[in-house]
DNA sequence: AAAAGTGTGTAGTAGGTATGACACATGAAC
DNA sequence: GTTCATGTGTCATACCTACTACACACTTTT
């Protein structure tokens, strides 16, 4: 299984390669963690840390935001938000493409991009 | 503002019209909380329970879960899930959705519940 | 070889989440 | 008029969540 900690760290080391400031205590820093704190992180000896963290952790390995809280266990809070405006309506939409194909999926999202409405 | 607990207490009495056992104390055995929480919850003085309190209390009260789920602030747990294993494709979904009028969000929705794919 | 940088172990904590237990006063039922 | 049911006030709590602070040993740089 991909950890949240291990694939931050994976993703961490393969960056320092060609950057050296990309060690734990500098990118803690840059993030506003204890480099202490980021390093159980990285080990998954804690959980993952707040949506606010996860999304500063991403802008700064240039991660994917909605991916990598995903890794972490959660939902953008203004996912969230636009879900409880409709619950109904999300909800079926979302249950209804459980199992759809990944080509179905996105589809529909480009369906949607296009904005058609 | 419609809250949560009032919305609650509002339903509750109106089925407690037609049959005397909707009270306080007899819902709350049913649904597994101290009638004195429940009442808490009702008049707002306590934060929306647990997703599952939600559910048991939608259950209940004959509302739709989700939409009880989204005034108590919460998402149910299946539909994070869901969006967990395609966070990209569903972020955009969601957002492309974001300032669609009603009709079109339902367009989208029974076009993947007609499942064409 | 001193200074600076590195990762990590240990300990502690402030605030939130989700309740339970008991007691009491009022009102309805028998 | 006692019994029973009702709603609610007060108090307590167990368990998360999301961290910080400090210290230590090792490595790299100068």
């Amino acid at each position: 299984m991909n950890s949240f900690g291990s694939y931050l760290r994976h993703r961490r080391e393969a960056l320092r390669v060609k950057d050296r400031s990309y060690s734990v205590r500098q990118v803690a820093k840059r993030v506003g963690l204890e480099p202490a704190y980021l390093s159980k992180i990285e080990r998954d000896e804690v959980a993952p840390p707040s949506e606010e963290a996860i999304g500063r952790l991403a802008e700064a390995l240039g991660e994917d935001r909605d991916a990598l809280l995903a890794l972490g266990g959660k939902v953008s809070s203004d996912l969230l938000e636009l879900i409880r405006r409709h619950p109904v309506a999300f909800a079926e939409l979302i249950r209804g493409l459980r199992d759809a194909p990944p080509a179905a999926l996105l589809r529909v999202v480009r369906e949607v991009r296009d904005g058609d409405w």
